[in-house]
DNA sequence: CACCTTAGAATGTATAGACATATAGCGCAA
DNA sequence: TTGCGCTATATGTCTATACATTCTAAGGTG
């Protein structure tokens, strides 16, 4: 595979840094010593370079340089499949149970609630993931009825509202929070395993633009689920 | 903040997908046309395109033409984050300690072992993680030595390997399994917990190129460590 | 010596054109 | 009708240039 002159300058620069050979906050040969150095235009150098600002790598600032980045905070691609794509790839047969569904208010004093509902009400929907019949996840999601009124008429019994919801809403940010937590006993009892279990706790809260649309708490059976993230050229 | 006109074609197409105004597979106008929409020149509509294309919202295909990509294969990116960095900046005072240190050679039959080891011995590094004398994470690392030799003769009672690593061995692609456990009795005392207390379970392998580089598996206490992934504009 | 002005340096954005290369569809021939 | 080759299309890469914007440092002034 024979590169291009803007990815071979890319890569060059790009190993320079994963291997140290420039340190965090030091200074990059500027275009023009690039152009140089490729027998180039700087157009080739700046397209390299602007591909590195945006992978993080390094950071440019107009008047003074470029700059390798701060520490390798290095950031991985994590994939966050649909559940029922999933389990489907794994061979098992997947369903969902929607154990509770409720209009009802924000919690008093629940500052995320509250900023959720957005002076309206919340739709709570409590359900169970499984794979082959075996519990595989509890689900409790918060969506707010100003941001999706259309979810108030929704069959949700067989279809996820995760699902339901990547269908039918746009979304442009979201954020998720990975922990472990122990079952508590309500939890335990769904995922028909002992109290005290270990989980995977997932919190991902939803926006489009600044309004916020929806908010879940999945806690995973540590031992049937597991997420990947990536870094490097290696896509699937 | 007035945008640049690329930034305006890459922000306009985008909202155009993420609204589904654009639906999934869909073709987007040709260059020629958004130039004609966007009166300038070609490599500018090129800016903005390939800007979509390097996020992943469109795939390109020379001769083809652009297209919307696939219903979003959900990949949001994953802050992994340097403990020590991460511990200070929460007002903690990190530290690090170095439990064993062995140089051995691979387990027999086990595969992913003797991969890393590519022929040769490796070096497994168990350390533990605190925050203000608290226990953190357990970490249990093992470096291939056909890859980095020089780490036989480095200095790891203080700094942790994966510091050291990271500062000294350039690496292309990495890969990072998160799952949740409860912690067996050897790892419960370490972090000085109860057996059975949930923990994260974070696995992580590295390569340069096709070459191993080292393998670690941490386990987290569940209350004190969470990742955090985003999806969306708001980068910090 | 402290402060301000200014010139140069470096990146940001954009243009117009050129040639390369992969794709898909059309028309022709068997 | 089927299959093959050609061509128009669309993106990929690169050049050379121009002007805008922002930062740095040098040098002059009080």
């Amino acid at each position: 595979m024979t590169l291009s002159l803007h990815e071979r300058i890319r890569t060059d620069i790009e190993s320079a840094i994963l291997s140290g050979k420039l340190a965090p906050e030091e200074r990059l040969p500027v275009e023009h010593e690039l152009m140089q150095v490729y027998q180039c235009s700087r157009m080739t150098v700046n397209k390299a370079l602007s591909a590195l600002a945006a992978a993080g790598l390094i950071e440019r600032r107009k008047g003074a340089g470029s700059f390798v980045g701060r520490p390798h905070a290095h950031s991985m691609i994590l994939d966050v499949p649909d559940l029922s794509v999933e389990v489907a790839k794994r061979g098992h047969v997947y369903g969902y149970q929607l154990l509770a569904r409720k209009l009802r208010v924000p919690a008093r004093g629940n500052a995320e609630e509250e900023l959720l509902a957005g002076g309206r009400r919340l739709l709570q929907l409590d359900g169970l993931h499984s794979a082959d019949g075996a519990p595989m996840a509890v689900e409790r999601r918060l969506v707010s009825l100003a941001a999706v009124p259309a979810i108030a008429d929704a069959d949700l019994e067989r279809e996820p509202p995760g699902t339901w919801l990547l269908r039918h809403v746009p979304w442009t940010e979201a954020e998720t929070r990975i922990s472990a937590v122990s079952a508590d006993a309500e939890t335990a009892r769904l995922l028909k395993v002992a109290a005290g279990t270990a989980c995977l706790l997932v919190e991902r809260q939803t926006w489009r633009g600044s309004e916020r649309i929806t908010s879940v708490r999945q806690y995973f059976l540590g031992t049937a689920y597991h997420l990947v993230a990536r870094f490097g050229s290696s896509r699937s």
